[in-house]
DNA sequence: ATTTATTTTTAGGGTAGTCTAAATTTTTAT
DNA sequence: ATAAAAATTTAGACTACCCTAAAAATAAAT
């Protein structure tokens, strides 16, 4: 039905729209994501749009159709279940799943998704705290802030993170930040924002804000 | 380095040279089990010459250089252990894996496949009886017979098939002859060479030639 | 030993996805 | 309001893989 370079894209498109909280997404943007250039992802918006699965109008960006996201959340979904067993079953780290999941994600056999599930227990979150759809492409319900939004003296759960490259995850590692980790905010410095911390209730952490405001809490 | 239609290539040289003893592959043959035609098995057999993994002599058929076998062998063993997974993990049957594995061995990284073995327990034999090659591309031992050239009154032990298809497989399923299931060869009709055979010391079971010449024993 | 049949290769062409360079549209800045 | 900058699209081309039809080589049959 879909290729493998078809359901990246709407995969993409349906991430950076709820990044954009709905606004359309731009064809540079897909460029960055896709990791080729503005003029081949012109070329593609064309077909998904002959397929129906995107709203495209010339210079103005895209969305998705509900075809598009039912397609992009049965990818996001078979991702976000591969990491899971990547780190659960397999012992991989969080920082290291990624471009495997990338290949695994396209695997094509919805029996295998679901009985992958179904051996996995349903789990709601993948190993960075991403939501995973249900079999119908229903979300969990989740209500995170970004713990550079917590105020001086509140303790919170560290939930998920905004950004999943290796050297942001493994600097969480090297602090001992990880999911379900109580943080307390100890202090807020005025001059860079910059967060002090309490790990574990135990350990005292410092964070810059370009750390803080990519780590999820609840 | 190998794209997904390469390494699909070398694989099944791989298996069809196993099957002919060495003798030299064909290109029809190549086109039946890539369903595709000769004219584009040509095609690809220049370009995998063309990267040293096949030797092609124009019009005599192909074998594999020592790299063509050490990829082939790679795929094979992750198209194995994938469906030890689909079956030992996810409970699929024997005759519902094949198509998956089909994808999933083209997964390109060698950690997970390594972290996949040894979470299965490395096992040396997939569900079909057919040997799983180690990190290193060796074989396990295995001397087997077909159950048609076993004579009567002789006991053995289901331990592989030569064919794949579901059909067969289920056919197999129905007649309750299993890996290591054994088995008594009770009769052999001069007629149509077709089995009597005793299986699990308890029942009698009828199969065609065609079926036991394609059952592997030991 | 030569004709016939079979197998394989060549020639020319198609689609998916990518690219660079040039043209066009939109946005930003004066 | 218009010029400059930025973003996007079009034009033309490339690679990987596949195709059909025709030509060439090998194998089989008289």
């Amino acid at each position: 039905m879909f290729t493998f370079t078809e359901e990246n894209y709407l995969k993409i498109i349906y991430l950076k729209l709820e990044q954009n909280k709905g606004q359309e997404v731009n064809t540079n943007d897909l460029a960055l994501h896709t990791q080729t250039k503005a003029a081949s992802v012109t070329d593609m918006l064309k077909k998904l749009a002959e397929k129906e699965v995107i709203n495209y109008v010339k210079y103005q960006g895209v969305t998705l159709t509900p075809l598009g996201q039912k397609v992009a959340l049965k990818v996001i979904r078979k991702h976000r279940l591969w990491e899971y067993f990547l780190v659960e079953s397999l012992g991989f780290g969080w920082d290291e799943v990624h471009q495997i999941a990338e290949q695994l994600e396209h695997i094509d056999s919805e029996e295998l998704t679901e009985r992958l599930a179904n051996f996995l227990e349903n789990p709601q979150f993948d190993p960075h705290g991403d939501p995973i759809p249900d079999a119908n492409g229903v979300m969990p319900n989740v209500s995170t802030r970004k713990l550079s939004e917590i105020s001086v003296g509140d303790t919170v759960v560290m939930v998920g993170v905004l950004v999943h490259t290796a050297s942001f995850l493994q600097l969480l590692d090297s602090n001992h930040v990880a999911l379900g980790t109580p943080i307390k905010v100890e202090q807020i410095n005025a001059f860079d924002a910059s967060f002090v911390l309490l790990i574990n209730e135990t350990e005292k952490v410092f964070l810059s804000h370009e750390v803080v405001k990519n780590v999820l809490v609840k």
